[in-house]
DNA sequence: TAAGCATGATAGGAAAATCCTATCGATTTT
DNA sequence: AAAATCGATAGGATTTTCCTATCATGCTTA
């Protein structure tokens, strides 16, 4: 029986002009590609190609065969360009840039939701501030980033997706003796730990806690929530956490959550796209889920 | 990896409707199928077929898909039948080198017997000295050469054609008294006319009229018999011929032919091919035709 | 001229794909 | 309800494909 097998390794043959050379341009050992040629050979009762000192020469059978084969090989590449070509929703491939401070608490949900709910999907993630996932999607490296609003880049469509308090973490042995809830001026700004440069939170943070008329800032940032949180727990300092991440953070990590007074902070989360993007039906289909899925997760951590 | 027994299968459930009964078109049990097709969805990321209470619908990827894979398989059926269609004798492309000193009078003969006795060849032509054609005949450029033996090098067949006998060829108002036949130590060396560097009958000529002690040659050598010959015919001097242009030089250019004694000193012209050419046959049926083509030429010399 | 190199073929056993029988689960028919 | 239909699933056998190692041959080099 012929195969596709078959006429893929005799095509490289007859582009290398050599077994072994073949052999590696299909991934395969020499022995494999010849016996692929000779399977063929046999099964045509032809020989396709003259094995000789200088080289391999195609016979004038192989010509026409490889012509043929290039026809047919051609032919399957487009049926699976065709059939691939997602025509429904979330089908194919969909590149979603998420923030870290967002990415390790949403996404553990998110992919599973999304891979049963969408069979068909490929989800490739990146997790990187704000400003490179802007970029990236500008450039169309990426499909969609979920990420804090306000963007203010042209082009971009946004939909707002959730809203995500804010809340100070803090040891749980701590001797501050704060009032909860919380006013904002409490905050002793020179106790407060921050994410390093380019996190949007750690902007948020300074703009939530106002330093004006403060000196000194902690100098080094951390490079993740939960970094954060591990310094908050063996209290070095305090920092604003995000509802999303509490049912996670909270479980590993000996801290006490204080909620602020109304109207308390909160950071709202929005997914953004291309305009240009022919992918609306995904956006809404992608909005939705990750809505869904947020609603889970917060629920989760008022529990 | 996409394969074609996928596609067999599907055509064949697109056909029946059915599993059980595409299972028995293609001769295998119906999870056998049921897997292929299955494996098939998976890899293009599509659902083809819809399982349903009143049967096996295609989906619209479906139809597609089988448009496309019908008309592939439809070209791997060509291809195995145009492949497997046994082309007889000396059918289709055949890449054929000649010497110079033999081309114009062979070819003009041979060319229109081959294409009478074998209607379906398709000649191509090369015309160049022995140690080009044989480095295309090793690079697989050409199929066979038609030159004069000896050929030594390595992985190449030969098969003698015919012989053809030397004669010398000189002004017809000669003031030369040349004895006929001629005996080679007869011949002026300094009077002799050559081809240029490369072609066989140059070196021939200089080995049968030894040229022991004697001093020049004419410096410059001519690129065709027909030319060598117009310059015997003015004077210029006497050169050696082969029989096989006899009939067609010595009608229009005025010189003499004049014999040497015997032994007649001859080229031996032989057909060369690649050993592992997987052609034999077509050797065999070329040689014939070009030996018999040579005795025609050569009895019309004699005539 | 012999040793070394390049190249495709061969051998033997491992890994992967494919298949088969038997059976399940859901639905339709009797 | 019982029986029948139909595609999916399970488990194990068979076939295909592959890989490593080695061979055979012809060419190149020392």
């Amino acid at each position: 029986m012929l195969t596709l097998r078959q006429m893929r390794y005799f095509e490289a043959l007859a582009s290398a002009r050599h077994f072994g050379k073949a052999a590696e341009l299909v991934h395969v050992s020499q022995p494999a590609l010849s016996a692929q040629i000779m399977e063929m050979e046999n099964h045509l009762g032809v020989k396709l190609v003259e094995r000789s000192r200088s080289g391999v020469f195609l016979t004038r059978k192989g010509e026409e065969v490889l012509s043929r084969t290039r026809a047919i090989l051609a032919e399957v590449d487009q049926l699976e360009q065709s059939a691939r070509a997602s025509s429904g929703t979330l089908e194919g491939r969909i590149r979603i840039g998420v923030i870290p401070t967002l990415a390790p608490y949403l996404v553990p949900r998110l992919v599973p939701h999304l891979r049963s709910v969408y069979p068909a999907i490929e989800i490739e993630l990146k997790e990187s501030v704000t400003s490179r996932l802007v970029a990236d999607l500008g450039e169309g490296l990426l499909d969609a980033v979920v990420a804090a609003l306000p963007i203010e880049t042209e082009g971009l469509s946004t939909k707002p997706l959730f809203s995500d308090r804010f809340y100070m973490a803090m040891a749980d042995d701590e001797r501050n003796i704060l009032m909860s809830p919380l006013t904002e001026d409490q905050v002793d700004v020179e106790q407060l730990l921050l994410l390093e440069e380019g996190h949007c939170l750690r902007d948020q943070a300074l703009a939530v806690c106002s330093t004006a008329g403060k000196r000194r800032l902690v100098s080094f940032g951390a490079t993740s929530m939960t970094t954060l949180l591990q310094m908050v727990a063996n209290g070095m300092g305090m920092t604003l956490i995000p509802e999303i991440a509490i049912a996670t953070e909270a479980s590993r990590n000996a801290i006490r959550i204080v909620p602020f007074a109304a109207p308390e902070p909160a950071r709202e989360i929005g997914l953004i796209w291309r305009r240009s993007s022919p992918r609306e039906r995904d956006m809404e289909a992608l909005a939705t889920a990750i809505s869904g899925c947020a609603d889970d997760i917060l629920q989760a951590a008022a529990a």
